[in-house]
DNA sequence: TTACTATATGCCCATGAAGGAATATTGTGA
DNA sequence: TCACAATATTCCTTCATGGGCATATAGTAA
């Protein structure tokens, strides 16, 4: 089994919860995540290692973007603590916010047009 | 709000999962822990301690023991992660095991009978 | 009081984790 | 080739954590 106290020990971080809040709403380039959680890029890049490794999400490689996503085997296998953790993230504000933030950006800020266009055109 | 990370931070290291997985089974006094888990006295006790401050689980006193058992709030807020903790636990042979010495310690260990007469007659 | 029991706490050590800063890697385009 | 962009990795420091051990506390019984 994957282990369960894995699972917990990788969202029991504030930074990682939130990243698994903001890859809940879509799959995201790592420039992304480190600007919406006001981070630097190295350590948004550990911490998605981190979950990673544990197994919660999945990498896509495109060009020299990564596109980060919710792993669907972790979904499925975890559908209940899934469900309960969307509800969370819905539920309090310290979450909201970040996903406001996340819109806000993916309207506005540059960085990420010219990968946000490659990631569709690839699907 | 208990804030999120810090439940999973509890539950996110081996010794405690295995603790809540027996104090969900029912009320349990230290000695009982750490002569299940083979652990020592103080270990348990601090252990129970955290999963106490972060509000996973309360403390019954009666004479010398104590008896910890699940917060019934922490479970009302949590209900749903709360279900999928029992189903993984019952799910893995490393839990049910815990289980099963859980058992033969309640009919087998001396240590514990005095208070867990004490415990039902209190009820 | 004293002895004993159950539990809690403090000290110590070793390990691990988080974040900053610099650097390495990989891929793209000129 | 070189320059640049996105990401990953390494080094370092600091801080948190887990567990062993000894000790302190609280409660009971003689």
């Amino acid at each position: 089994m994957m282990e369960l106290f894995d699972i917990f020990k990788a969202l029991g971080d504030k930074t990682r919860m939130r990243i698994m809040n903001l890859l809940s709403k879509q799959e995201l380039c790592v420039c992304q995540i480190s600007e919406v959680l006001k981070m630097s890029q190295p350590n948004a890049s550990k911490h998605l290692h981190r979950l990673r490794y544990s197994g919660l999400i999945v990498c896509r490689k495109l060009s020299q973007w990564c596109f980060y996503s919710i792993n669907e085997d972790f979904i499925f296998n975890n559908t209940v603590l899934f469900q309960y953790l969307m509800g969370e993230w819905s539920k309090h504000k310290f979450f909201t916010d970040d996903t406001k933030k996340l819109n806000n950006i993916l309207l506005d800020f540059e960085c990420c047009k010219v990968c946000m266009q490659k990631s569709k055109d690839a699907l």
